[in-house]
DNA sequence: CGCCAGGACGCCC
DNA sequence: GGGCGTCATGGC
């Protein structure tokens, strides 16, 4: 990985990143596409720092109008810059499975996102689906001029009140885990740093959390790379190639082989098949 | 009409 | 402790 300062923004090189996979691949809900001549282009934000980045070619990338010292102090953490994933890839290559699932899905990186907002996406994913989470999240950043809403925010919010994100029965949800986080009953850079058991019992303190939900913000918001979601996809990849259970080399990064895997089971062609 | 969607809850036994 | 119906909403 490399960079350098253009009038125009930051030019990251060498990078091991498809742009499209890491921002569509079911990890964050906020980036959209947009038309370019490059040859992919998204708009989204982190922390509330608005970003237009662009896929040169393979491995280039343009991040418009970003300065050097937003580079360094957002985005070369938040798409996870600092990690060297060859290394990674070449010990997941050893397994059959998540040799072909790192050829297919390779290019996904583990985003480092704001906990509260993933809290608040993944409570917003359960029963549900991707274009549809990415509705009720755009909606609620909409009324909030275009930024996610705090704790305290939504704190002051109710179900009904919520009624316009037409999220369903997950509003009660919404407004528990507000309550807990704006109060402190929750606290979300405390459990960031608790042991993975403690950490995932505190998540599951909040209404609509459960295992699903806990380790998505354990391994997506607080970039806890052991945390494994098993959805309904990753359910089938273990009982289809894993009966005997996942290997134990790949445990500590057990949580980047699952984006790999989900991404790659989801493409196959013919499904499940 | 039915089924499903990056599940969790409440209730049953 | 596991099994099952229910929970809103929308796309197919």
């Amino acid at each position: 990985m490399d960079y350098s300062i253009r009038q125009d923004g930051i030019l990251l090189s060498e990078a091991d990143l498809d742009l499209a996979e890491t921002l569509d691949c079911g990890q964050a809900f906020r980036w959209a596409e947009i038309p370019s001549d490059y040859e992919c282009t998204f708009e989204g934000s982190f922390l509330n720092s608005p970003l237009r980045i662009s896929q040169l070619k393979r491995g280039e990338f343009l991040l418009h109008g970003v300065s050097e010292a937003d580079f360094l102090g957002k985005w070369l953490s938040y798409f996870d810059l600092e990690t060297d994933y060859s290394e990674l890839k070449r010990q997941f290559s050893e397994d059959e499975t998540l040799s072909k699932a790192c050829s297919f899905a390779g290019g996904i990186r583990l985003l480092r996102q704001d906990s509260w907002e993933c809290l608040i996406s993944f409570i917003i994913s359960q029963n549900n689906n991707i274009p549809r989470i990415k509705g009720i999240i755009g909606r609620l950043c909409g009324s909030h001029g275009g930024l996610f809403p705090t704790a305290e925010e939504l704190s002051a919010e109710t179900p009904e009140s919520l009624s316009y994100l037409r999220s369903g029965f997950r509003a009660k949800y919404i407004c528990d885990a507000a309550e807990r986080t704006a109060s402190g009953r929750t606290e979300l850079s405390a459990v960031a740093e608790m042991p993975i058991a403690e950490a995932r019992k505190s998540l599951m303190e909040i209404k609509g959390v459960g295992p699903k939900v806990a380790e998505c913000v354990l391994l997506y918001g607080m970039h806890r790379t052991d945390a494994f979601p098993v959805d309904v996809w990753i359910k089938r990849v273990l009982e289809r190639y894993y009966p005997q259970g996942f290997p134990s080399f790949a445990a500590a990064n057990a949580g980047i082989a699952q984006q790999y895997l989900f991404h790659y089971i989801r493409n196959l062609p013919g499904g499940t098949e």
